[in-house]
RNA sequence: GACUUGCUAGCUCAGCUGGUAGAGCACAUCCCUUUUAAGGAUGGGGUCCUGGGUUCGAACCCCAGGCAAGUCACCA
């Protein structure tokens, strides 16, 4: 059964069967080539106004002021949008006035896909304009766009906005609000900034699995599902840190990867369930020089994408220019609680937490503990890109020992208006060690943390046959992207954010069938009868007549006094 | 998972104490040869998120559900 359509769509359909008529196909298969596009346009006609004297554009219809024998439209490519103007008496030469008359005003519609061959003029209020000499369609719109007009102030008027149509019907985003089709490409520019930095220094681009038996390298719960013909369970990988390092051990001595991650976890403004985080593992470095690395590398994205290396986001202004502060974690906690928790045990820990008012319970061990402090009091003061140092080693199992002292571990987070935007390690590749700290995680989870670290034996395989001094790090990058493009919300930077799916609409409701299944045996018969044994509630009788006239299923006769319901098709 | 708010025309939104569903844009018809958020006139368009209930009568009140946003919880 086909959709009820909107009076609009009505007539859209009522056009292209008129463009079909008249010899006029909406769906053209042959190319069209265009010369030029509305921002060279209008960038270059002042300049160079002989390039313009005959040229093709094409694009979508956005608006059209109609004015009796002239009227102007509105082209949009992605570059940007021009002005057309059309004449009759230039598009139609002879007597014959229907190409105007008929097929552009009457059968375009705004929303369609037109080419158009013209020559670039200014206009009396010096708008520049292409003046059309002769117009295509290119594809018919049957589904009326939302229009969202901006006035001199730039202030758009009736904008489409509604959050959930946005983010289900991204198309329809798209084509009508500009600044959300700048955001994707400023985060295309991010990554294409990043892989030429990398690439820059040689360093390779790989992928590794994403399906895999054992979700390592981070702590969360994964998503699960099933090979058939392996019959094996696998997991989307929620990290690939531990592959890429099995690369590094392979003898690849800087390895990076774009990669989607998926995460069975809650979701809000700054988590999806699948997201994009870039990971790279570069031999012989330590953490130290990442950190002089991802400094180099964030200030040269923002200038790449931004022109410079300030950023306004909501109400900070932060600047990503190179270096960054970097404050031991025990340093910062000390700053903002005053407590030095650097020689405390567990127990002197959770009793501090507790005159903290931190929310712990028994399944936290030390490191975590320690987390939930940071988080709570120090987070949301690191406000210009920082990097906070040396995490105890309860909560870093992938992390090689500090230096100085093996209860802490060489490990930074980049942390950008309160949030963790980057995260690294001189890589642990002592193979003794990482097999020890992952029996550490499986305490942890027989304590009752559901999301400690499984372990990968093949892993601890690997680091047997030696893996060279490694510093590894990953970034978020829809969280980068946020920041740089001001958005406070994930789905704003992913083109299609998890949604759940949409209801689908019922062919019939109960009332409709109860009503259907009488008149199937009667084909037809008297209203107050039908309703007598159809044995509705007078609200749902009237919306299953209602419904059923509408899918044009049946329908009430009138003859004198006598109401009949006829059975349709 | 909890709470709060929202869901009315293609879009953005009004809709009072329950009493004939409204506006602007868009659309249709007519007039108009340089307009620009927007020329003029006239007109059409509705599953008021869904299902039940209360009522003479429900967009509005009650119950259940759906989807979304926000806050919290969970989580990097």
């Amino acid at each position: 059964m086909s959709r009820v359509l909107s009076e609009q769509e009505k007539f859209r359909r009522e056009a292209l069967k008129e463009l079909h008529k008249r010899g006029i196909d909406p769906f053209p298969p042959e190319a069209f080539e265009r010369t030029t596009n509305a921002k060279e346009i209008k960038e270059r006609f002042d300049s160079h106004p002989a390039e313009f004297e005959e040229v093709k554009i094409a694009g979508r219809l956005m608006s059209r002021r109609i004015m009796g024998k002239a009227s102007f439209a509105e082209i949009q490519d992605q570059s940007g949008r021009i002005q057309v103007y059309f004449n009759r008496d230039e598009i139609c030469e002879g007597e014959d006035k229907s190409l105007y008359n008929d097929v552009f005003k009457k059968l375009l519609d705004i929303g369609d896909i037109i080419g158009i061959e013209g020559k670039v003029f200014k206009t009396q209020v010096g708008e520049t304009s292409v003046e059309v000499k002769s117009f295509k369609l290119l594809s018919k719109a049957l589904r009326p766009l939302p229009i969202v007009k901006t006035d001199k102030e730039g202030q758009a008027h009736d904008a489409f906005n509604d959050p959930e149509q946005r983010y289900r019907q991204r198309y329809v985003d798209l084509i009508v609000n500009p600044q959300v089709r700048d955001t994707f490409i400023k985060r295309t520019k991010v990554i294409n900034s990043m892989r030429e930095f990398f690439n820059s220094k040689g360093y390779l681009e790989v992928e590794t699995p994403i399906l895999q038996p054992i979700p390592g390298g981070a702590a969360a719960r994964p998503f699960i599902t099933h090979h058939n013909s392996l019959n094996t369970d696998l997991y989307l990988r929620i990290a690939n840190e531990l592959y890429l390092k099995r690369l590094i051990v392979g003898g690849y001595e800087g390895v990076y990867e774009f990669a989607k991650d998926f995460r069975n976890e809650g979701m809000d403004r700054t988590h999806n369930p699948e997201f994009t985080v870039m990971e790279i593992y570069v031999a012989y470095k330590d953490y130290n020089w990442m950190m002089d690395f991802t400094e180099e590398l964030l200030e040269k994205v923002s200038t790449d994408v931004l022109g410079t290396s300030e950023v306004q986001f909501q109400d900070n202004k932060i600047n990503f220019k190179a270096p960054y502060r970097r404050v031991p974690i025990f340093d910062a906690i000390k700053e903002f609680t005053g407590h030095d928790l650097t020689d405390k045990n567990e127990d002197e820990i959770r009793d501090i937490c507790k005159e903290l008012k931190v929310e712990v319970d028994d399944s936290m061990g030390r490191g975590k503990l320690i987390d939930e402090v940071f988080g709570e009091y120090c987070e949301k003061h690191f406000i210009q890109p920082t990097f906070i140092t040396d995490y105890p080693i309860e909560m870093s199992p992938l992390c090689k020992k500090h230096r100085e002292n093996p209860n802490l571990t060489e490990r930074f987070e980049l942390m950008v208006n309160g949030k963790e935007v980057a995260n690294a390690y001189t890589e642990l590749n002592d193979p003794i060690d990482q097999l020890e700290r992952f029996q550490e995680q499986l305490k942890l989870s027989e304590k009752g943390d559901d999301e400690a670290m499984f372990i990968d034996q093949d892993f601890v395989r690997a680091l047997e046959y030696g893996m060279p001094p490694t510093s590894g790090m990953g970034i978020g990058i829809d969280r980068l992207v946020m920041f740089l493009t001001n958005n406070v919300s994930i789905q704003e930077v992913l083109f299609f954010p998890q949604m759940k799916p949409e209801a689908k609409k019922v062919e019939l409701t109960d009332s409709e069938k109860v009503i259907l299944e009488i008149l199937k045996g009667e084909s037809e018969i008297e209203l107050h009868e039908l309703k007598e044994k159809a044995g509705l509630s007078n609200k749902q009788w009237d919306k299953g007549m209602k419904g059923l006239n509408q899918k044009s299923l049946a329908k009430v006769e009138v003859e004198g006094e006598k109401k009949k319901v006829v059975l349709l098709n």
